[in-house]
DNA sequence: TGACGAAAAGTGCACATGCACGCATTTAGA
DNA sequence: TCTAAATGCGTGCATGTGCACTTTTCGTCA
């Protein structure tokens, strides 16, 4: 997929960075039986556990029905228990099962392949300034 | 939507970036009938025109059968022509029509205004330079 | 305490994304 | 020339994405 000429467009070029990297790192994901986004559900969730879903939602700058959507194969799979705050019905409380934390662990090891692959050829200090701009970027269009 | 601290995968900061921008676009588009992706095809599609189903989708770095799911929208519209090419019944001889036309007109109006809402916020120059790096990360995970 | 607005989350819909698989056509080689 | 490989596309499936709408629950205030 060989980009065409001088995309102008703010958020095409992002939009075709991130079909590309996605496939980068699903391919790198492929046998662990999760996807980049399930990934990346998995390892923010295991740093801010127990979370609700608008606090999860808002720490993966997702929109927050996005997000109950993607956990529903989590849920299925058992990689991700949900259950009703204590206090107040109307929140969940979301936390990693055992597997959860056993699968997320055998990715990390298929995500750092990845990970180091692309800043092998993107150059490591390039890529934490691109994170850095990107994050930039996600503050300028709020 | 706050980002959460310091992502460190870079597919992950690409696609929130892409959540975010792809946000402030459509909502710039809206009224226009056309989503962000369909927008870019349809810009893409009339600097290329006629093109075929590979061609066009090398040239927004998007999964060949991807283009062909998002054309169907676009076909039932009346946006976009698909004919069969001479000389080769496999080629799609893809064109605009004149109702895709004047479409991707109005559109670029909206299209317009986001550009350069984004571009205020984060720095014209700054955004081509973000632009280039996006680039050229697509080519390192190439 | 009862009604009403706010907050948290779920659901249906349409489109976005790409892999696996299959079909039709073309080309290359024996 | 006939067949096998290569080429160009389409489709089914599962997931990703977010808006509009709904439901449930909580807090507040008269």
């Amino acid at each position: 997929m060989r980009p065409g000429p001088d995309v102008i467009c703010n958020c095409l070029a992002v939009r075709q960075a991130a079909r590309q990297l996605t496939q980068m790192y699903e391919n790198a994901l492929a046998g662990t039986g999760l996807r980049a986004t399930q990934f990346s559900v998995l390892a923010r969730l295991s740093q801010i556990e127990p979370a609700t879903m608008q606090t999860l939602a808002e720490e993966l700058v997702m929109d927050r029905t996005t997000l109950s959507h993607n956990l529903k194969p989590l849920e299925r799979d058992g990689l991700v228990a949900v259950a009703v705050a204590d206090g107040d019905q109307r929140v969940r409380q979301l936390r990693l099962t055992k597997t959860g934390m056993s699968t997320l662990k055998a990715a990390h090891q298929a995500w750092l392949r990845a990970q180091q692959k692309f800043e092998r050829a993107f150059g490591v200090d390039e890529a934490a300034a691109l994170r850095r701009e990107l994050a930039r970027a996600i503050t300028a269009a709020s």
